[in-house]
DNA sequence: AGACGACGTGGAAACGCTCCCACAGTCTGC
DNA sequence: GCAGACTGTGGGAGCGTTTCCACGTCGTCT
C-alpha cells in the first residue's frame, strides 16, 4: 500500500506536438479553437491530445493571458451560522446557473474572521481570479476596500454602507418594507409592528427605513415598543417576537424583516394564543423556501434572486471586460400573498 | 464615471530589483524568507515591496514551484437542499479552521449537476489546487473516479460505497447507530422503528445497517412497516414519520438517522397527540445544531467533526507532501443525552 | 503569365517567477 | 599566511503557454 513514487508527469504541448507531427504553435491554435488550422493538422492534433490525455497548464496559460477564467465569490460574515443560511445558498445557485454556459468557474471563498478575510484578500490580489462577487454586509468589514484595492473587477450584492464608488446589485429593500407596511394598512391594520434585522446591515436598516416611512404616510404611530431588534435567524425571530408581545400586547400585525425569523414569530404567536392572520397578520422578506410551507403560509416580499445574480454576473463580466463603470441595479421587489397576512 | 483606461499594472519582481538596488534573485529570496540574505539587502528589499505594494504573481510562482497552495473543497450534491444543510456548513468551518494556521487557502466547488462537476473536474485536473477534499455522498457519483483519475491528492469525506482505493475519513455510522438502538432497548423499548437515509448514501445504509444489527442482538424484531425510508431532509423526515405511525401505530421508539429528519418527527408525533419520550423515544443522529434547541431536546448520537476535518486535512497534506499511501480513519461517535429519549 | 492576397505553418520571444550555479569576498584552522 | 569552507550575490536557464512575425504555397484576378 505504502509508496512514495513521483506521481505521473502530466504531457506537455510539445509532447502533443511531436506526437502529432506538427510544431507547439500549431498545438496550441487547435487547443484555443483558431480557425487558421488546416483539418488534417487539426485531426492530427486531436488524437493526440486524447492519446496523451493532454490537459493544458493553467497556471502557464494564465501567465500569459492574464485571465484566469476564474471569479470568486466571496461570503464576508462573521457569524457562522449565516453561511448555512438558505438564503446563501440561492444566491451561489444563482451565481453559478448564470455561469453555466461560460467558460467561468465559480470558487467560493468563506472569510469568517479577520484571517480568514486577509487570507481571501491575499487570494485575489496574487491573481487567482478575474473578478470577485462580494458579499458582505456589515458595516465594520474592511474585505470591500481591500478588495477594491487590489484592483480587480468587484462587483458587491447588497448596498455597501459607507456609499464608496462600487458597483452594486440590490433589492429594492426600502420599497419591499414599504409595500408590506401599505398591505397591512390596507388590511385594516392599525397597531402594526416590526421585528428588524441587525441595524449594522443594509438590508435590516432598508427595510426598517422603508416600513417606517409607509407606517408615517400611512398616518399610524410606530412608537418603540412596537418594535424588536432580530438578528435575521429563526432563534431571534423568536426571541424578538416575544419581546414585542410582552411590550404591546395590542399588536395587531407585524412586519418581520425575514422569513427565518417571521418563521419563529409565527411559533411564537401560537405558543402565545394568537391566531395568524385573524389576531395578528404576518409579513415577512425574502420569499425563502420555508415561508411556503409554515403554518400558515407566509405573507412576503420576494426578491427577483435570479434576476440579481444575473445582474451580479453581467456586471462583473462587463467590468473584466474592461468596463470601469461603477454601475448600480436595484431590483423590483414584490409582494407574494399568501396565508398569514 | 465612465472610463475604459487600462487597470493598472502591477508590479513585478524586477521592477522591486531595480528600486531596491538588487538583483531578481535577491528580491526572490527575500520574498520567500531565505536565510541566505544580508540584512541591509533584506532591508532594502522590503522598502521597495512596499513603496511599489508588490504583490507576487501566483501564476508565475505556481508555474516554476508547481504548487498552488490551494486546496478544493469540492461538494459533489445534486440535491440543491443540502448544500445549504448546517451539517456542510460545519465541515467548512472545520476544514478551514484545520488550515487556520497553515498558508493552505480552500476554495469551495459547488458541484451540483453534470455540468458543474465537469467544471470541477477540469478545474482541477488544470492544475488549480494542490489536493481535493471531497464530499459526494451518492452511488452513482463519478467524480470521485474523475479526480482520482485526475493524480491530484484527493480525501474523501465519507467512506466511498464503491470501496475504491481512495482516502477518506468517516464516523462511525454502523457503531453509533448501534449504540442508538442499544440505548433505547435500555430504556425498556420493545417495538422500535427506524426512519432511515437515502439507500444510495453511504450514512444511510450504514446507519441503517448497524441499527438492525443491533436490534437482531438484542433479540428484537424488525418488521418492514416499522422502517420509513427519509431523505436526510426535515420535511422528509416529517413523511416518513406519519407513513410510520400509519403503518405500526403501537410504535414505542424511532431511531431516526438524522437531526433534522428528527426534527420533522418530533412535530409530526406531537401532531398525532403522542408525547415524546413518554409514548414514544426518539434518538437522532449528527448532534446537529437544532438538536439542542428542539422540543423535547433531542438525544442524538454526535460526530467529532472537529477531529474528523482534522483527520482530513492532516491525510491530505501528507498526501501533498508526497504519500500516496491510501489510508482511512473512522471516528468513535458519542451518544448525546437529552430529553427525547 | 505574373502579381498578389489568403492561408497554414513554424520559430522565437515573451509572461514573472524560482533556483542552480558560479563568483567574489570573508572567516576559520592550521 | 594560506588552503579551504562559508556567505551573500548576480547571471541565466527553464517552467508551459500564447502570440507575433516571417515564410512558403496555393488559388485568383487582371
Amino acid at each position: 500500500m505504502t509508496s512514495t513514487g513521483a506521481r505521473p508527469t502530466t504531457p506537455t504541448l510539445d509532447e502533443v506536438a511531436v506526437l502529432a507531427g506538427v510544431s507547439r504553435a500549431t498545438v496550441s491554435r487547435v487547443i484555443n479553437d483558431s480557425p487558421r488550422v488546416s483539418p488534417s493538422a487539426r485531426d492530427a492534433v486531436q488524437a493526440a491530445v486524447a492519446q496523451l490525455r493532454y490537459v493544458p497548464n493553467r497556471m502557464a496559460r494564465s501567465l500569459v493571458t492574464r485571465r484566469t477564467d476564474t471569479i470568486a465569490l466571496v461570503l464576508s460574515e462573521t457569524n457562522t451560522q449565516i453561511f448555512s443560511d438558505p438564503f446563501f445558498a440561492r444566491i451561489v445557485r444563482g451565481v453559478t446557473a448564470a455561469l453555466a454556459d461560460t467558460d467561468l468557474t465559480v470558487v467560493l471563498l468563506a472569510a469568517r474572521d479577520g484571517r480568514e478575510q486577509e487570507k481571501a484578500g491575499r487570494y485575489v490580489r496574487q491573481g487567482h481570479v478575474d473578478g470577485v462577487i462580494l458579499m458582505s454586509m456589515h458595516h465594520d468589514d474592511v474585505l470591500p476596500a481591500v478588495l477594491a484595492d487590489a484592483s480587480v473587477p468587484l462587483v458587491l450584492f447588497g448596498r455597501p454602507l459607507d456609499g464608496g464608488t462600487f458597483s452594486y446589485v440590490d433589492a429594492d429593500n426600502t420599497g419591499g418594507a414599504a409595500m408590506a407596511a401599505r398591505h397591512l394598512v390596507e388590511q385594516g391594520r392599525r397597531r402594526i409592528g416590526t421585528v428588524t434585522g441587525p441595524q449594522d446591515m443594509n438590508a435590516g436598516i432598508d427595510r426598517f427605513a422603508g416600513f417606517r416611512t409607509a407606517l408615517a404616510d400611512a398616518g399610524l404611530p410606530l412608537p418603540a415598543e412596537r418594535c424588536a431588534k432580530g438578528d435575521f435567524t429563526e432563534a431571534g425571530g423568536a426571541r424578538a417576537t416575544a419581546r414585542l408581545l410582552e411590550q404591546a400586547p395590542d399588536l395587531d400585525a407585524v412586519f418581520v424583516a425575514s422569513d427565518p425569523m417571521a418563521v419563529g414569530a409565527l411559533r411564537v404567536l401560537a405558543e402565545s394564543g394568537r391566531r395568524v392572520p385573524d389576531d395578528v397578520a404576518v409579513v415577512g422578506f425574502d420569499d425563502a423556501p420555508v415561508a411556503a410551507e409554515s403554518d400558515p403560509p407566509l405573507t412576503t416580499v420576494a426578491q427577483p434572486l435570479t434576476e440579481m445574480t444575473q445582474e451580479l454576473t453581467d456586471l462583473l463580466r462587463r467590468q473584466i471586460e474592461g468596463s470601469r463603470e461603477v454601475e448600480t441595479r436595484i431590483c423590483d421587489t414584490h409582494l407574494v400573498r399568501r396565508a398569514s397576512a
